[in-house]
DNA sequence: ACGAGAACCTGTTTGC
DNA sequence: TGCAAACAGGTTCTCG
């Protein structure tokens, strides 16, 4: 389900409604996630106030007042839920872990399929967490660029949808996006990493940040479990230009043969033929 | 050392 | 209609 777009806009959510506020009680509800839950989860979060909750990557931290941060990882079918006192929320089937803040509203972490994960750790190894350290550049931040993309793709022999799906070098970037920002760079998600370099590289870097940055201004795109923070769907599926359009007319041109399906590494990529070289 | 494929798990859709 | 197979916004481990 997640990913940047869709974290970044859970985390706008959760800014909202968690910063300044404590965790009253924390309820865990089962703890075999993808990694297991920390067994103290509960013990260490009580009382504890919320300073700031950012991202790196697909990743949600919550800072916490003791200089720690809860991380937090929504797989593919994860989700993060406030409801506000008396909203009616009644627990599902889904729902590992259940926080109470102190004005009374809830926070449900749900993921069906248990990709997800959360773990805690001091504020001043964050970076050094075996999760985060191996992440690549932040499409998103000031080193993203051409250049610096060009850099880390060069050598690699694999495709480049392959390429960009490989966290250590964008961190981000999912099966969604990655269709849609090699659209917009015209670049075939066939071609080999490492020619993706000069002009390529500038296209695509620019194509990747604005086509982020659109999807997080639409709140991100509802396929099937996604939801806002607030429980509102995203609506970047009604911009998408390829992914899930197989057979359809590409925006850009008529060619006739429409957009096309293929498998890269048992991921569907979609992509125009004539437009993606 | 690198890249492809399998595995993790549940729910929904598709096809015979 | 019913059941099985295929597929889904991700990541990590294993194997060649």
């Amino acid at each position: 389900m997640p990913e940047l777009p869709e974290v970044e806009t859970v985390v706008r959510g959760l800014q909202r409604h968690l910063v300044g506020r404590r965790f009253r009680e924390v309820t865990l509800n089962r703890a075999d996630l993808r990694t297991r839950l920390p067994r103290d989860l509960k013990a260490s979060l009580e009382g504890r106030r919320i300073e700031r909750v950012a991202r790196r990557a697909k990743y949600i931290l919550i800072h916490t007042d003791d200089d720690f941060v809860l991380l937090a990882h929504l797989g593919m079918s994860g989700r993060i839920t406030v409801h506000a006192p008396g909203d009616g929320w009644k627990q599902g089937k889904h729902d590992h872990v259940v926080f109470t803040l102190d004005d009374g509203s809830i926070v449900a972490f749900n993921d069906a399929r248990r990709f997800g994960m959360m773990d805690r750790v001091a504020a001043a190894k964050l970076d050094e967490h075996k999760l985060l350290r191996h992440l690549g550049l932040e499409p998103l931040g000031n080193e993203f660029n051409g250049p610096s993309l060009a850099k880390l793709l060069k050598g690699k022999n694999t495709s480049i949808k392959a390429a960009l799906l490989d966290q250590r070098i964008v961190a981000g970037l999912g099966n969604i996006y990655v269709s849609e920002a090699l659209y917009g760079a015209s670049l075939s998600p066939k071609r080999n990493a490492g020619t993706v370099q000069g002009a390529r590289a500038d296209a695509l870097a620019r194509s990747i940040r604005e086509t982020l940055t659109r999807a997080i201004a639409a709140g991100g795109s509802s396929l099937r479990d996604y939801v806002q923070a607030s429980g509102e769907l995203g609506y970047f599926q009604h911009q998408w230009a390829v992914y899930g359009k197989e057979g359809e007319k590409c925006p850009a041109c008529d060619c006739g043969k429409g957009i096309r399906r293929i498998v890269q590494n048992a991921r569907s990529t979609f992509y125009c033929v004539k437009n993606q070289r």
